[in-house]
DNA sequence: AATATGACTGTATATACATACAGTTTTAGG
DNA sequence: CCTAAAACTGTATGTATATACAGTCATATT
């Protein structure tokens, strides 16, 4: 274990964090020099390369506002009755809504952001997430612009609700695999089998 | 709504979330247009613009790496589905540990860090967490390390375990007030009342 | 007493970055 | 056909920023 921080090492670690929670990026020496009232920038730059050595942050050499906090889970000192909270949302999952025609479903430029989710709202531990466009499904309860988590298995059964790529759409339609021959079945009597 | 984001400026966002990520800052116009293969940083200068113009994101002027993405709730497009899981940590608490002599307890220099929680986790939302110190409290199941969720409330009756000011210490005891004269007992044989 | 560490001031500098201005090309609408 | 907007290239510039080096002072360790 690390040696422990001082009060003024504490003190810039959550400067720097308030910071990039009211700015969304870390501050610069400057800045933090300014809000401590150092009269030289070298004085947060010391205190950084404190911070750096006992592992609370990492510096980015040669990159402005390089800081990065080392993150709870790497550094955790947060004991049983709060651990299992810390841990809410470990699950990061790619969303995916249009996917672009000859590329694979999770290629980068599909994925149109991530979220972080609790695992223990799954059972099973799903793949990504499909944005869900139209309402042919209205009738299972999956709506226009519901998420739908993904999970993705070696083979699909009759009867299964299965997310199929036609061209360059993406549907979800409930399968039907009768003698060899495979339809797709909407759930709402407005859509035609395919 | 503002207008949709065409998919050169989708994938801009995406990039921008994914160096966040990656890297704890945002990324610089140079650094968008190498990725992208621009030859000029002006056509992630422009980007940037026209992402900002749509709300997507913010810019601070004049700073390295100003750029906010505007948050998952200030942007909701994640609909029923998921709506609950996007809020479940949206309880921001801050941590005490030590309290300076003669300072309010939160008092920024005592705030350690500050931690976000599912609200749910709580009958009544806390003030604070308290890291506690010790091992008076153990028979009441709180150990030296715990986090404690702290709710101020005007007075305190008999019986209830409280957060106690004694000089520059914060303990953690079991208030008994009998016949006007107060008396704060730990729940560790070891410990004398005061 | 000697040494290390934390916490600074002061000066200096190369480069990392934001940002302005002038063009070009392509695509979508009116 | 004309115009606007999107999506760039190319050039340029001031300043924002990281970072090195030389000191000072107090406190804690050996």
């Amino acid at each position: 274990m690390a040696t422990a921080l001082t009060l003024r090492q504490t003190q810039i670690v959550n400067f720097i964090r308030q910071v990039i929670i009211s700015t969304g990026f870390p501050p610069t020496r400057a800045e933090i020099s300014s809000e401590f009232g150092f009269k030289s920038a070298n004085a947060a730059e010391e205190h950084l390369r404190a911070l750096a050595k006992k592992g609370v942050i990492v510096l980015t050499a040669g990159a402005s506002r390089g800081i990065r906090l080392v993150s709870i889970d790497d550094h955790d000192d947060t004991s049983s009755l709060l651990s299992r909270s810390a841990n809410l949302l470990h699950l990061t999952l790619p969303i995916v809504g249009r996917v672009a025609a000859g590329q694979p479903i999770l290629a980068a430029e599909n994925v149109e952001r991530e979220l972080q989710l609790d695992p223990a709202l799954f059972s099973k531990t799903p793949d990504y997430l499909l944005k869900v466009r139209g309402l042919s499904m209205r009738d299972a309860g999956i709506l226009d612009g519901d998420l739908l988590a993904v999970k993705r298995t070696p083979e699909a059964r009759s009867g299964q609700i299965v997310v199929a790529r036609i061209d360059e759409d993406v549907t979800v339609k409930r399968l039907s695999q009768n003698k060899g021959q495979i339809i797709l079945l909407a759930e709402n009597p407005d859509f035609e089998p395919i």
